[in-house]
DNA sequence: CTGAAAGCGCTTACAG
DNA sequence: CTGAAAGCGCTTACAG
């Protein structure tokens, strides 16, 4: 008595073993439960789980001690259909790489443990007649929170067009910024190459070739002008003879490596745009009896298993994609927060060097 | 007049027509929108999206031209919560090898298309304090409609145990039958190092070293005892000295390469339990300078990427992956029909020979 | 800072 | 074969 207030009267404790004593059952509390314990309304508790600022703190901290006593749980399902909004975060990709997606996944897991929030994959086909329409309804009918989108339909406008008009969160990952800052994991891809280029070239290699990516990946046009522009810097051009449309994956590295054997003068070396070719030269010279890099250096990009897996090991630009996925989660968590600090948006490749580059030989 | 249906007086194009007219906001159409254009009640729509018998032939086809018309698509949030089960399929795993991963999860995925659910990923850690606390957190508050566990996690009892507790269906892919066949897809990995071992013996290999994979997955133990019963059909055992153990991840494959190498009198075959540490002990053959198959014939176990990037390009047993997780989320919707036929639930691994193998060298 | 009422879009349980 | 009522576990919109 004396005291005014009459929810500190409540005990949280004595309500936990309450619920205890009476759940015989072992049913899992509902909100319903909570608020009757805690003696308030539900609109409370849920104010609490949603960290609304207008609860007394007092009741606050035991309401929060109430919820981990008794190991309330919210209902996501409840209450995605309520605020017609789910716990989902979706990952819309198309990257051939499988190292790249299990990474980019791996990343955005980091951010997602220990939130009430689940990560839902969707691998498409950007060249599917029904690309755009499944995407909507994939992302309609799942009231998703936020999308993730990886290269390339990272980079399809029409995409993000669709997601803006229903209001749905996105993060796009891409070489280059393709919308507004805060929509964008910004990887610099440009850079990348311009290391490897520089790398060459200080090695004393002038003839030079390049196999670029897959046309339909913006990454294919940023690696290649990153690497001419890096050969420019030392005077080197590459003559367009030296240039090959690869797509990104081994089987086309395999096939354009022993074309480039086949030059004449052959070059010194050569700039695959991703690993997967660069492993494929590396074994069109395996296969033509050669051991790599006497005659011809390789240069990869990415840094994924492959690069450390094949012989000699890769020299390649690092693409940190664990931490391009954990950047993009975040920056997702960030975008309905006006207030919020913006984390970082962009990452930078580094030039790992190994065994598949080497001085050019001397010609005889 | 002079029909007696009531049924078929209702116009469901006309239905379509009137609902494209009066929806001038484009708001998506709900279940009640299509129970009133259809004159009959929710319940009879819900009978039509969830295929009950319970539903008069013309009816039925009549509401689901509507529902095709006007583009209803139930709200799986909605469904979930009254249903108390949610349209998603968890995917629990604790694959170090990301090929295996986004393999299965591509074959769940083809499965998964075109119905109202979806895959949520969910890696864990077995070797974790909460892994089971947190597994169950994750199936219960989501209410998951089923899950696929891969090993090791689907090798894990206590695991299974708490799934069957909860009710929740599940599939675990494991290398041998550990469950009832309708819970088990088993792939038989004991059958592919059989082969291996056929294959090194026949090829003339007597003086063979074998890498066992991570202790803790079944998969281990399985190989390792199908390559031990292959030898011995020739007659042929492994000294305990030629016995590794590894961790299935490339870096134990090197590691115990180059002490293979340092055997006397050395190996002139080896089976290494996966593709990772098989591409590992060629690695250490490289950096020792020598060009396997020569001295050393390896063999492996998956062929996943890897196998083919490497030079020479692995000898191994083929884990079909992608079918494996094609057959596993066939087999969870089966879960439930007990008349619906049963599909296949093994796979049989198969050696793909390529050039990491060679009959071995006369001794000098 | 707090709560009572209505509703999100479905299914369950029951009745006929 | 069909439907009216109640309810799943939350949030919204409003009032105080």
């Amino acid at each position: 008595m004396g005291r005014k207030s009459r929810k500190s009267d409540v005990d949280y404790k004595a309500a936990a073993r309450q619920w205890a004593e009476e759940n015989e059952d072992a049913r899992n509390p509902t909100m319903k439960d909570v608020a009757r314990l805690a003696r308030v309304s539900k609109k409370t508790v849920s104010r609490v789980i949603n960290d609304s600022p207008l609860v007394n703190e007092a009741t606050r901290k035991g309401i929060q001690g109430l919820i981990r006593d008794i190991g309330y749980r919210p209902d996501p399902q409840a209450r995605g259909l309520a605020s017609r909004q789910s716990f989902l975060v979706g990952m819309i990709s198309d990257n051939p790489t499988p190292q790249y997606v299990v990474n980019i996944q791996l990343g955005i897991l980091d951010v997602l443990r220990n939130t009430p929030y689940e990560l839902v994959v969707h691998p498409c086909d950007r060249k599917s007649d029904t690309f755009l329409e499944d995407a909507r309804k994939f992302i309609e009918v799942q009231k998703l929170y936020g999308v993730i989108l990886t290269p390339s339909v990272s980079e399809d406008e029409r995409l993000a067009e669709i997601l803006r008009e229903l209001g749905c969160a996105y993060i796009r990952i891409a070489s280059i910024a393709l919308d507004m800052e805060s929509r964008m994991i910004v990887t610099n891809d440009r850079v990348g190459s311009q290391q490897a280029a520089r790398h060459l070239a200080k090695l004393g290699h002038t003839r030079i070739a390049l196999i670029a990516g897959r046309r339909s990946f913006r990454s294919a046009t940023e690696r290649r002008a990153g690497f001419e522009e890096g050969l420019a810097e030392f005077g080197i051009t590459i003559p367009p003879e030296y240039i090959f449309q690869g797509d990104y994956t081994f089987e086309s590295g395999l096939a354009l490596g022993s074309q480039i054997l086949d030059l004449d003068p052959p070059p010194t070396a050569v700039f695959a745009s991703n690993d997967e070719m660069a492993a494929g030269v590396l074994q069109a010279l395996h296969v033509a009896g050669q051991t790599p890099p006497d005659s011809l250096s390789v240069v990869g990009f990415d840094d994924f298993e492959t690069a450390t897996r094949v012989w000699p090991r890769l020299t390649t630009a690092r693409t940190p994609a664990r931490r391009i996925g954990k950047l993009a989660a975040e920056r997702l968590f960030e975008f309905y927060d006006d207030d919020k600090e913006q984390g970082e948006n962009e990452t930078t490749p580094r030039l790992i060097e190994r065994d598949s580059t080497r001085r050019p030989r001397r010609s005889p």
